[in-house]
DNA sequence: ATTCCCCACCTTTTT
DNA sequence: GGTGGGGAAT
């Protein structure tokens, strides 16, 4: 196989990197561990997906490896790869098999679907009910918040740390596996008073969840964590995986490494990509010391392969993003070589205001669709999802359709939280949590009436029936009766999954249309939500991917775009992570957004904020443009005022920085028709005038 | 006990 | 501009 087709049009670093461990072919490759350490479009994706096919095809079993990528759109790209090589390298006749390929290498995804999957499968060794659910952030925070009502938290003369603040206090500390004091020491200081009364409220979240069959996020990672720590359970799984293979090894946080290092303890077969360059999760607890470290952690150290040849963009585009990592204080330095030679200068457009800039941009998105660079090339990319609004606006007025990544999302939608829970509730009638949410859907069943139901329940071993014996309120008991039969035929475990959803929404719509002012946009939601679910074979499946995989593109104001039809992609810079497009438009680059205004104090901060920068231009293959708005809004500021900050360019363009960019300023009435140009210095004070007239 | 209405507060990034 | 919490009316 060393001459095999399928590493030709690799270079010398990939190629080393696909085939480490090659010498023991015979003993399935189960070589020491290795790391590369891959910039911004060397191929990374590319070499790791060489990298499985090669593995099978010197006759590892697909289903022998293990593949934890980032997100679940990176596994399915992976898998979708491998398959391509494994079929191209195997002669035509064979043909058959990459397709078989993609469908053994079944444990491809993330760290938390993988986790999933493990913990229903080991559940009984946890003493955990294999039927739990998951629940996404937000039924996270909705339960914490009932927890820290019931504790008397929340009537604290002092104001107690809010919901989601707790959560993010928990989930921190949980996945950087630090005591609760250092955490609130070092990243909640303003919440370090309350630590007694915190531990009080995380012990009873966590009694909660578990009395509930409920695991959130982290509980994903903690049972698989301490699932790894009794040595019997380790070995058993760490002897199932020949390969372990890792994607965007700097976003790891000490759990999920901590996983790794029992799943391979000596680290044979273990193999892990990045980019300290483009760590941008600090706040989700990633830790690049594990990227940094890597290497140490085994005797003997681990194999490093350095990928720096890119392939993706032109030297321009990379002289700029050299520059800026050039002024980062502390990094593995690398320099990226174009393999694609010349192109246009990175442009820096600094424009009037948020108007003149989706004015702007707009104009070049068009011109550049002219030009036959299709809308689905080009992207903009901003760094936190309401910074795209009032572009937003301006692309629905012009028609021009898009689709939006990250920020809020369709399952965060109190309607589709809604009927998702009634289905989450017969699917674990424990999940007391959707109950709560469900009953008080009727009219006249408040928080205490929901108690109550809910405490017969519970003294019924959470068998559906006791919803017959409940004696509800007068005004609520014809809907009631109807819950009930809804319940009770949901449960029923002859019923086909299919139709169920259509169900729920039935039952449903009646509420809906009294609680919502505008129902029917709300009820098309419903509808995307009855046709997803049929893509499903189970409710247990469709609601855990659900969760774990949302839907993450919303695109309500153009209309969503049918598949294949043109549409330019707007993103948040996290989300757009490992895409790339031919034209790419960084919006908002000025102090306060990049850096976030919210990122200031702490310098490891400011660096993740360079990073982000670096990350966003790093995308584009031909054309980067940042634009830079001379009046920004600061976010937090009082209501309605209308406070702004001027010129505040980002303290990441330095004149050095600032020489691999051509800057130009573009004013608003330029856009609007160039014939009216040529009047400057003539000006009327025109209110002057008004009031001279009294 | 529920519901409705008003007021204060806060505004990042995501599996 | 939306949401969450508190208080008053039903």
């Amino acid at each position: 196989m060393s001459t095999a087709s399928h590493l030709e049009k690799l270079n010398t670093a990939q190629r080393k990197a696909v085939t480490h461990g090659e010498t023991l072919a015979e003993k399935g490759f189960k070589s020491g561990p290795l790391l590369i350490v891959a910039g911004a479009g060397t191929g990374k994706t590319d070499t790791l997906a060489h990298r499985v096919a090669h593995l099978v095809l010197n006759g590892v079993d697909p289903a022998r490896i293990l593949l934890l990528t980032f997100t679940r759109r990176a596994a399915l790209e992976m898998r979708r790869r491998a398959r391509d090589i494994v079929r191209k390298a195997l002669s035509e006749s064979l043909g058959g098999v990459g397709q078989s390929v993609a469908q053994r290498l079944s444990w491809a995804g993330t760290f938390h679907s993988m986790a999933n999957r493990l913990l229903r499968h080991y559940a009984r060794h946890l003493q955990l009910d294999p039927r739990f659910t998951v629940v996404d952030r937000g039924d996270s925070a909705d339960l914490m918040d009932a927890v820290r009502e019931e504790l008397g938290l929340a009537a604290k003369a002092e104001r107690f740390p809010r919901k989601d603040t707790c959560l993010a206090i928990y989930s921190y500390r949980v996945n950087t596996q630090r005591s609760l004091k250092d955490t609130l020491e070092q990243q909640f200081a303003w919440c370090a008073p309350w630590e007694p009364d915190l531990a009080k409220l995380y012990r009873a979240y966590v009694e909660r969840k578990q009395r509930a069959s409920i695991l959130d996020y982290d509980d994903l990672l903690l049972y698989w964590h301490a699932m790894m720590g009794e040595p019997k359970l380790a070995q058993h799984i760490g002897e199932h995986f020949d390969h372990v293979l890792v994607d965007e090894y700097q976003d790891t946080n000490r759990l999920q490494a901590e996983i790794l290092h029992s799943l391979k303890p000596d680290g044979a077969g273990l193999a892990v990509v990045g980019d300290d360059a483009q760590a941008i999760y600090s706040f989700r607890a990633a830790a690049v010391e594990n990227i940094l470290g890597f290497p140490e952690r085994f005797t003997p150290r681990a194999e490093v392969v350095t990928l720096a040849q890119n392939y993706r963009s032109t030297q321009p585009v990379l002289d700029a993003a050299n520059a800026l990592m050039a002024e980062a204080p502390r990094q593995h330095r690398k320099h990226l070589l174009s393999a694609r030679g010349a192109g246009a200068r990175p442009r820096l457009v600094t424009v009037d205001d948020l108007q003149v800039q989706a004015d702007f941009v707009c104009g070049e998105v068009l011109r550049r669709r002219e030009a036959n660079v299709p809308l689905r090339r080009q992207a903009v990319l901003f760094r936190s999802a309401s910074h795209s609004d009032t572009l937003e606006v301006e692309l629905a007025k012009r028609k021009i359709p898009f689709v939006k990544y990250g920020g809020l999302k369709f399952l965060e939608a109190s309607h589709v939280k809604d009927l998702l829970s009634v289905l989450r509730w017969a699917d674990n009638p424990r999940n007391t949590l959707a109950a709560f949410r469900v009953i008080q859907l009727l009219q006249g069943m408040g928080p205490a009436n929901a108690r109550k139901a809910i405490g017969e329940l519970e003294a019924r071993q959470h068998s559906l029936e006791a919803l017959k014996d409940f004696a509800a309120p007068p005004p609520s008991a014809v809907e009631w009766r109807k819950l009930t039969a809804l319940m009770l035929e949901l449960a029923d475990p002859q019923r086909p999954w299919a139709g169920q959803v259509h169900l729920v929404r039935e039952w449903y719509r009646p509420h809906l249309e009294r609680i919502y002012e505008h129902f029917h946009t709300r009820l098309g939601d419903l509808d995307q939500l009855e046709l997803l679910s049929s893509q499903y074979p189970s409710r247990e499946r469709f609601l855990t991917e659900l969760t774990l995989d949302p839907p993450d593109a919303t695109s309500d104001l153009a209309g969503a775009p049918v598949v294949d039809e043109d549409y330019l992609v707007l993103s948040t810079i996290h989300s757009a992570k490992g895409m790339e497009w031919d034209t790419v438009y960084l919006l908002n680059v000025v102090d306060g957004s990049f850096p976030s205004e919210f990122a200031t104090g702490k310098p490891e901060l400011i660096e993740e904020e360079r990073r982000l920068l670096y990350v966003a231009m790093t995308r584009a293959q031909n054309d980067l443009l940042l634009v830079a708005p001379l009046k920004f809004h600061l976010t937090s500021q009082p209501r309605q005022s209308d406070a702004h900050v001027y010129g505040g360019r980002s303290r990441f363009l330095t004149d050095k920085v600032l020489k691999a960019f051509d800057s130009s300023t573009v004013r608003g009435r330029e856009l609007d028709d160039p014939a009216l140009e040529g009047a400057e210095g003539a000006t009327v004070d025109v209110a002057e005038r008004l009031k001279s007239m009294w």
